[in-house]
DNA sequence: CGTTGCGTTGAATAAGGTCAAATAGAGTGG
DNA sequence: CCACTCTATTTGACCTTATTCAACGCAACG
């Protein structure tokens, strides 16, 4: 969702970092000293409950930026993993917030980054609470859509990143569901899919999907 | 979840406002210019759909702070409205950032609070992605006993300032589902419940009900 | 009192979940 | 390069859970 925001922030120019497929950012409680915005690749967040549940809480491109959770009790509460080889850009945050006090538009925009993140989730818990499956994996597939299309990318033809079990995680379906799913759309003509690689045939109908008053 | 860190807020007692029962402190699309602690009084929070679908996305009591979604755009994503009367303290946003970036504490005062919203609302993710109807209800049961005693109130014996369906709104469950745990967790002795008012008997085993692995 | 909103409960139904099997690739080591 | 393994995905059959529909009770209120 994060469109230019993240460009001020970009443009302080920290030092950057690599991360590759299937290593960890971070984890939940180690110390937090630095947010990132992401340069390239794809990661995952996500939480486990003592009893080893995980749950994804979301999807992270370039231009967006990870990292908030850790600020209110100085330890991360989620995990970051890369979903491929990725490259990040650190940003010292006891810097930021030393320099954010000086400059107000930067100020200003970390605040509606934060902001805007919590809209974020709250478009989720829309999602998780309101929505029947097939809504929810339409939402998935045209947010993201939306998201490479902010960034330049091709809006109706992507891969995902992450395996059926993770989008199961983050819509709140199983894996086997959102398969189903994936077939069903297809066979209807609003989407092609082969594996990892999506094409939308139909997005008009794809909204509708999501909208419609069950 | 907020504790003792509205209370910085709070000290530079800004002026008051009281919204009866019913009445919204803000709507969503309204322009956004402060934010809000509740000095008292009970809120809901919620997002509608185009098609008309609610979904409650919290509930704030005293000592906690509303308003943070309409940093992002300037205007208000949510519809807040009070489930009693209730008085609020109005935290003008421009002069919040002035203030912020002049006395570094209160800054990273508001940047935790941003930041215990975005977790707060990963917990709910976490709760609507991957917990069962009961586990779900048990979790509120448990998450307000812990916020009203973090308050100074009784843990175990509170009143639900929300309906049914609201509880249910925002557990991702139809009310009848609601009402039906209600009553499965009465008779198995976990607690008592009559119309509005709950009663916590057995806390270990709710906790324990959360955490089962189905 | 009648009405209205909220809550409870039962019976039937539908949506997703679980279990299981088959297939297809990707990555590995020889 | 090939055989082998492991993981990811798809699909079917069946089952469980939560929803839907409906009836009823209760309390507040005009």
């Amino acid at each position: 969702m994060q469109n230019a925001d993240t460009q001020a922030l970009d443009d302080l120019f920290f030092s950057r970092r690599t991360i590759k497929r299937g290593a960890s950012l971070y984890r939940a409680g180690t110390p937090f000293q630095s947010l990132f915005t992401v340069r390239s690749g794809f990661f995952k967040s996500y939480v486990v409950t003592e009893d080893g549940r995980e749950q994804v809480t979301g999807f992270q491109m370039a231009g967006e930026i990870v990292g908030l959770d850790g600020i209110e009790t100085d330890s991360h509460n989620l995990n970051v993993e890369a979903l491929e080889d990725s490259v990040v850009c650190v940003i010292p945050f006891a810097q930021l917030e030393d320099l954010a006090s000086r400059v107000p538009s930067l100020q200003r925009q970390f605040h509606r980054m934060m902001s805007r993140e919590i809209v974020r989730d709250q478009g989720v818990m829309m999602l998780l609470g309101s929505m029947h499956a097939e809504e929810r994996v339409a939402a998935f597939l045209l947010n993201l859509s939306q998201r490479f299309a902010a960034r330049g990318y091709a809006a109706a033809r992507f891969i995902l990143r992450m395996t059926r079990e993770e989008i199961g995680s983050y819509l709140g379906l199983k894996l086997e569901t959102v398969s189903r799913i994936f077939s069903k759309l297809q066979q209807g003509g609003l989407i092609a899919i082969d594996k990892k690689s999506v094409h939308l045939l139909n997005v008009t109908a794809l909204k509708a999907l999501m909208g419609r008053t069950t």
